[in-house]
DNA sequence: TTGTAGGCGTTATCAC
DNA sequence: GTGATAACGCCTACAA
């Protein structure tokens, strides 16, 4: 249709019969304005249905207010939880956030970076993969800032959230022991992300200091399906478990499901279970998952109150990495409680 | 730090001892540079971690690549599926994705709406609530093209992808007669979608064909907890019903886990239930839930294929809607199939 | 094929 | 408080 089919501020100047300048002033916050002229600004704006280019408007003030999500597995349960906290956090702080899919292949982190520099993001922040430190020192050198969530990594320069996991998963043994089991297993994925082992670690380290073996068995992505597999794996050994702490609510799922209905295992009689993550699913009465809380509205409260501070390239603000706690929640897949 | 930290064209022009429009061409796909001067523009804009502005680029060209994705709950399984899919294809086609949040609030999806303007996003896919039509019309008038994913309405303008939800829904009433059902049901949600009310329609249209009346009951949004609440309601009358189609899976999963749990109600033996979306726990064991599927991937697929279509605005590509079949996936949460 | 010049829509600076 | 003017980084004629 129209070749030009924004109106610009130029175009408002014009009806208002005013300059551009003014007609900027009163869609810049806490400029001076007389209340006369925003009035007329306002009214042109409003009937030729004007609206400030934020594309031009990054342009000069180099700062776009977007914010690159950069994830993998957004269909999943805690990713999807975790990203509507973070474009809701960044809704109310005046950003926008731009979303891109990551696969597991080497590079992919470091293309979606590229492309967040490419339209200038005033940040990232990174739930899942880990970029190459190359990559990471490009974006630091390009003026933004980068976020890493769970993706325990020495790296100076980002600002990295994480949980306490082993602490945690050591609180765990106390409740299992509690529970009068003895014979402790750890359901784990292969993909071996420092939460995970940090989750691990924590379990066996706890066990053995309080003198019990842990049979740990690894398999698959982190999903329902490695549970069911784990869950084989596990139950049909001569020594059987008693208690096993799997290391997502996905992972729990699929094992509590396969021991009920392929192995007639009841929990929380025979078998008690616990989880991490705290997602939906986890509270369903099929589950009832004793389970830790990821505290996804704190993380994204973090992320997001970290990039609004402008001293974040200060080296006098370098609390580069915050951990926080991961609470747990009692339901009855562990007995007593 | 540096207070210019992005390297512009004119910075590798002069390293690559070129002009700026020669760096210009060089990332311009279909442009006209000899291998010579490509080679050492790109050498140089290696060396200097150049990446073209995309900002600036979109100004020029007034098309920014941007797709502004619009949608409430995407913490929800099928939202969060779709997101994913729709990000990953407007990846595949060069495009990138924004997200933005909307509540239930009536201006919610007009505010999103004026964000993606300001942004100069190319298109808006709206996957939740409905736009005032006025806003519609300001979208359209500022070149940007709209598309509505399961959000029936007739509007003319937005390019519109539904599913063929009464028809599936009829079907549905053939597999509960051949399982031996006589007393149908239907569990909606209050939200009203003309998605979830097609569903309900089409269903109690074809019962009624069949000589039979359905029970329907309705309560708030679409989610586990009303499935709860609903079995409540169902379960109790006096003429218990012996088939429930729920409106989708989550609320089929609510519905399934009262049923057993609470009621002692066996399913299938006693009751038969379908649902709709085929979310990834309606496969859980747990579950096995008999659903219709979401063509997601189909419906993001159309959807960007429409984006990319340059006679979108053209009168003769009217065929601003499309229909899609959700496929019947059989589970044993229907006896019989 | 290459370089030069002008403009995209905005904001910042500086006079007034 | 207001208006001209100069950037911001890029693309696209147009001329060489």
């Amino acid at each position: 249709m129209s070749q030009k089919p924004f109106v610009s501020a130029q175009e408002v100047a014009e009806r208002a019969g005013v300059s551009r300048s003014a007609v900027s002033r009163t869609f810049t916050p806490g400029a001076s304005v007389s209340p006369e002229t925003r009035r007329k600004v306002v009214e042109a704006a409003e009937a030729l249905g004007y609206h400030v280019n934020h594309l031009a408007r990054g342009l000069m003030r180099n700062e776009s207010g977007i914010v690159c999500l950069i994830v993998s597995e957004m269909g999943t349960p805690y990713r999807s939880t975790l990203i509507r906290a973070l474009t809701q956090q960044l809704q109310n702080a005046g950003k926008i956030a731009m979303l891109v899919n990551t696969d597991r292949s080497d590079g992919s982190v470091g293309l979606a970076l590229r492309q967040a520099i490419r339209y200038r993001a005033d940040a990232s922040i990174i739930l899942s993969g880990m970029p190459d430190k190359s990559i990471t020192q490009l974006c630091l050198k390009n003026g933004q800032r980068l976020v890493l969530i769970n993706r325990d990594d020495d790296q100076e320069g980002p600002f990295r959230i994480n949980l306490n996991d082993a602490v945690a998963a050591g609180r765990l043994v106390t409740a299992f022991l509690r529970a009068g089991c003895r014979r402790l297993a750890f359901a784990n994925s292969e993909a071996g992300t420092p939460s995970l082992m940090a989750r691990e670690h924590g379990f066996v380290a706890a066990a053995k200091a309080m003198g019990l073996e842990v049979v740990v068995e690894r398999y698959g992505p982190t999903a329902y399906e490695s549970g069911r597999v784990l869950a084989q794996r596990l139950l049909t050994l001569s020594e059987r478990p008693d208690a096993v702490f799997c290391a997502t609510d996905l992972i729990a799922c699929g094992f509590m499901d396969a021991a009920r209905h392929q192995f007639s295992v009841s929990v929380p009689d025979q078998l008690c279970v616990a989880g991490f993550d705290d997602i939906e699913q986890a509270a369903w009465s099929s589950y009832e998952l004793t389970t830790f809380a990821q505290p996804v509205e704190a993380i994204a409260r973090e992320a997001v109150r970290w990039l609004g501070r402008v001293d974040a390239q200060d080296p006098s603000a370098r609390d580069h990495s915050i951990r926080l706690d991961a609470d747990l929640v009692w339901r009855s897949s562990i007995r007593g409680g």
